[in-house]
DNA sequence: TTCTTAGCAATCATTTTCAATCATAAAAAT
DNA sequence: ATTTTTATGATTGAAAATGATTGCTAAGAA
């Protein structure tokens, strides 16, 4: 096997797990302990990855271990890389005295990493954001009313007057479970309208996907293609499902990849 | 199991239990206890939690802090274990599937230790209780809109649709700055207007206080004594405070004393 | 109070991990 | 074809982590 091939594979286990052994990498890899420790120091010294005895871990660990909801700890790890790449391009949009909205789904929540020593107003329906930035951040946080969902993390609430009407936000972040020709995708019919209802109080809509994405269906519609302002996504993104974003007036951004190629 | 491992589970185990012994760590992680003790002195000296005797326990405030061998003041710890006690009382008044309101204030949120075993629906502007509740207990958790107020740990909102009109409580409970002859006090202007809000939305309103807060005063007026329908104090309660009370109409409950004398 | 037990830090032996070194094999350059 | 360079694997002494033991201290019970 090839060093490079090593080296995208190594930094492809850290990503999805939060610590990997020396051990487990030679087991995985089959070359040799020395081999496996050589390629660690590379990676750590390119700034790559996070040297810790005995193995080697993220260079950002996950930022909230204490999740709640079991589907939303799994959702996070998946793509773990291509997402906090998206999350990062979102990050950098925002500018400090901005007013934002962040909308539900892992990759948004990623967002909040990126937020931490900046000064913006963020609204958010995630509670787990709205910890996080509690805790970590300089941020003011504003929340709407609603019930609190444990599985989504999420503040939902089936009346209109919900107390978010009086915010107003140049940008909303969100995420979607699945995007295709007809419109971005939710299962969730709460979620839906939730989401929907944020979005209107937003001048700007960014949708923030994984390449993956595209390839998903779901079943109910947020809103169509041509309502987004701006798609972020990562370098995975199919050049026919680019073209066809294009053409429905939407400004692509493919966040730039900070692995190893 | 890897070091960072570890320490990842146990800032896991102690962000969900009040607290967490060595014993349980060493069970949950299959290490020795040198190694657990180890692992929890650098976690403390990283500032990552808290250590007590026996275990660990989580950084941010405690529900249920260990009142033994802590270098506070002595009645400040008769205080705690006074709120304590009222909590207790107050969790006590309700049943399961009722629905109540909690407000802020630290003895309120020390009610949230005692709903944990509990099925209620909650509405908070604590964001405190809210975490807490979510990821402790089996209650459902509505929020109002607002604004998150680090100080003060709660959800504020200047504006009056603030999505707790659809919300109806049987209880309320609420704790306060100070109680005197002329009502009930705080001392923050948005604090009042909020916890107001909210006890319009309630048909009992019970107010939660350690005998103590008879001594405060405060600058702003909630409500007044006669707006009460109950309010739980412990045994600390001077008489002439105690036939005031009894004076304006309102129930009053002494909580019976858990402290071995 | 005094006694008993549990918790804790310090110590030491053992095991694991690591970086440096060397030797070999493969690849590249001459 | 030969030399040079590079990558890999094995070895080794040092450093670090771990687990067991011990003596001490603090908490709780009698």
């Amino acid at each position: 096997m090839h060093e490079r091939e090593r080296h995208r594979i190594i930094l492809v286990e850290v990503s999805e797990k939060p610590v990997v052994t020396i051990a487990q990498l030679v087991e995985r890899l089959g070359a040799s302990e020395a081999t496996i420790r050589r390629d660690v120091n590379f990676l750590h010294d390119a700034g790559k990855l996070n040297k810790v005895r005995g193995g080697a871990e993220s260079l950002h660990p996950p930022i909230s271990t204490n999740l709640v909801g079991r589907p939303f700890a799994i959702s996070q790890t998946i793509n773990a890389q291509a997402k906090r790449e998206v999350a990062k391009a979102a990050a950098a949009m925002c500018e400090d005295g901005e007013s934002i909205i962040i909308g539900g789904g892992s990759t948004a929540y990623m967002m909040a990493e990126y937020l931490k020593n900046r000064q913006i107003h963020v609204m958010t329906n995630s509670f787990v954001i709205a910890e996080y930035l509690l805790k970590n951040s300089k941020c003011s946080v504003t929340l709407p009313a609603g019930k609190l969902y444990r599985e989504q993390n999420l503040i939902l609430s089936p009346f209109p007057e919900d107390g978010s009407a009086n915010f107003y936000a140049s940008k909303m972040f969100f995420g979607a479970q699945g995007v295709g020709k007809l419109g971005v995708m939710e299962t969730d019919p709460q979620i839906v309208q939730g989401t929907t209802r944020l979005l209107q109080r937003a001048e700007q809509r960014v949708l923030l996907v994984d390449s993956s994405k595209f390839a998903q269906r779901s079943s109910m519609i947020i809103c169509e293609l041509s309502e987004l302002d701006t798609v972020i996504t990562d370098q995975g993104i199919e050049p026919k499902m680019q073209k066809m974003l294009e053409a429905t007036g939407c400004r692509l951004v493919i966040a730039p990849s900070t692995q190893v190629q």
